[in-house]
RNA sequence: GACCCACUAGCUCAGUCGGUAGAGCACCUGACUUUUAAUCAGGGUGUCGUUGGUUCGAGUCCAACGUGGGUCACCA
């Protein structure tokens, strides 16, 4: 079609400058019968390994491979930088080493080429340690300039649309993703240690349940058949316990299609687990250990700073009642309120919003959200939530309007959730109508009733303890960042406009 | 969803009161055999996010839209 073959030729005629005087180097070097896309090579060191490791590779031939960086012309020598993962190294290209036109070729050199270079390792005169090339090849060409090397990619959009930049240009973004790494790994090491079995379930749900929050919706084409992206994997990891694994936990990602912040991406990693006969104390204790274990492995110790604000991981966490902390920061004391109409009061006088639907309990953790949150600074659990807001713990024995539950918070946010679970059928039956009701009434992240699950629990599900664990907030507190974009490597964003 | 801020060369950024579009790096041409933000001489490569409006004249003022960021709202 005509169009397609404007499309070509507009696209031809959007090449600027440098990215036409790329292509033209490409076709020189495809000229000499070089491929200027390569495809294999068999580096026998890293870059940063031999800067690291001087001592015993003085004089000892190497082949690396890697991202040019920089490039220093010195007319008949010439001297470069080459980054690979390990980091980054000096070469040092002389024409009488290299002949007249081996080294002629590197005219068609630019900085962001990928190549492979043999040679001899030593120090130069001002003592940078390097290679002093005796090969040198083509392995991928590069036909777009690399952003500036000093002041690197600033733009955040960029960074994030084209991370791949910003991973090549920023060394302390790929830090911080290579910690995020290592996090998850010291966590499966800790669970795996404590006996518990890493399991996989689904993420395509007929139901999403296991927390309060709008789904994504999608379609099964074969079945046509409604699906969700899950929003927790809760439901999945009981039923798991009710087939009698004692110890179970997934980490994954959950969906929830709600709004985008600094805190919040439409997908983010959970760890959830499960141990049979524990209760909530049981994972509290759980989780103020595995958050201070994988800090001091990962970051070798427990007292972080974030954002300027010193923070100290180490157990044992202080523990407050939501009650308590609502009392404390607030002023007001629940546990004399004994009517809505007495809560609802409250809230006026404090210029808290409310819907007809909140009871005592949703309106006490209104109160907490606004006034207490933002000064949980320390890590610190807040325990007791109000049963009415919790519709998958088991009530407290001596105050069933209070769940056995807690939150665990840093720095004002929530970065873990656990409780008791609620193992009885007919209540459990009797908190999903609850919130079909409310459902019905208009409130879209109420639950929906999973017949299935009840039916789960009436086979018995042991006493057990469960905990999910906000991974990308602990990534962005022990990597120190601001935005939860900068521990994601492809963060939700909007089609180019 | 509301409000605020940003968008200028490949990248990082200037751009005065509305009067011919600028710098550094990168890039191009040339010189240079231990440099390292190499240096030296020469060269500006642009749909000023988009579309309208005001004006003799708009990168600059106004409006709408787009994208990003932030605050709030919403929310594990």
């Amino acid at each position: 079609m005509a169009d397609d073959k404007e499309t070509v030729v507009s696209a031809t005629e959007e090449l600027n400058e440098q990215m036409q005087v790329r292509r033209d180097k490409m076709a020189a070097i495809a000229a000499l019968g070089i491929e200027p896309f390569g495809r294999h090579y068999e580096p026998t060191h890293g870059c940063g390994d031999i800067v690291k490791n001087f001592d015993i590779l003085e004089n000892q031939e190497v082949r690396i491979a890697g991202r040019i960086l920089t490039i220093r012309g010195h007319g008949k020598a010439s001297f470069a930088n080459l980054l690979d993962i390990s980091g980054k190294i000096q070469i040092y290209l002389r024409q009488d080493v290299l002949g007249e036109e081996t080294y002629r070729h590197l005219d068609l050199l630019d900085i962001g080429d990928i190549v492979g270079v043999e040679g001899t390792v030593f120090r130069t005169q001002r003592g940078e340690i390097s290679v002093k090339a005796t090969k040198f090849q083509f392995l991928s060409k590069a036909l777009r300039p690399l952003p500036e090397k000093w002041h690197g990619l600033k733009d955040v959009e960029t960074r994030y649309r084209q991370r791949y930049l910003d991973l090549i240009v920023n060394p302390d973004v790929q830090k911080t993703f290579i910690i995020r790494s290592k996090i998850i790994q010291s966590l499966r090491r800790f669970l795996d240690s404590k006996g518990f079995l890493e399991v996989e379930t689904p993420i395509l749900h007929p139901i999403a349940g296991g927390a309060a929050a709008r789904p994504f919706s999608t379609h099964h084409n074969a079945l046509d058949m409604k699906l969700y992206m899950r929003i927790a994997p809760e439901l999945y990891l009981k039923r798991l316990i009710v087939g009698g694994f004692e110890k179970v936990y997934e980490v994954g990602r959950n969906f929830r299609n709600e709004g985008i912040s600094i805190k919040h991406n439409p997908e983010f990693t959970m760890v959830e687990l499960y141990q049979a006969f524990a209760d909530y104390q049981v994972v509290l204790n759980l989780t103020e250990q595995v958050i201070a274990t994988i800090a001091q492995e990962v970051i070798g110790t427990t007292k972080i700073s974030y954002q300027g604000q010193e923070i100290d991981l180490t157990p044992p966490w202080d523990r407050l009642t939501m009650t308590e902390a609502v009392k404390k920061y607030s002023g007001i004391d629940f546990s004399a309120i004994k009517t809505v109409e007495a809560a609802r009061e409250v809230a006026d006088q404090l210029h808290i919003a409310y819907e007809p639907k909140h009871g005592i309990g949703a309106i006490m953790n209104l109160v907490f959200e606004e006034m207490v949150e933002e000064h949980l600074i320390q890590p610190t659990f807040i325990i007791g939530h109000p049963t009415e807001i919790s519709p998958l713990a088991k009530r407290n024995k001596e105050n069933p309007e209070i769940a056995d539950r807690f939150e665990a918070f840093i720095f004002g946010r929530e970065i873990g959730n656990g409780f008791s679970e609620l193992n009885d059928p007919i209540d459990q039956k009797n908190r999903f109508l609850n919130q079909v009701a409310q459902r019905e009434s208009g409130d879209d992240e109420a639950h929906m009733m999973d017949e299935d699950y009840v039916t789960a629990l009436e086979y018995g599900l042991p006493p057990t303890g469960g905990l999910g664990i906000g991974i990308d907030r602990v990534v962005m507190f022990l990597t120190d960042s601001y935005s939860i974009r900068d521990v994601i490597l492809f963060p939700h964003m909007r089609h180019k406009g």
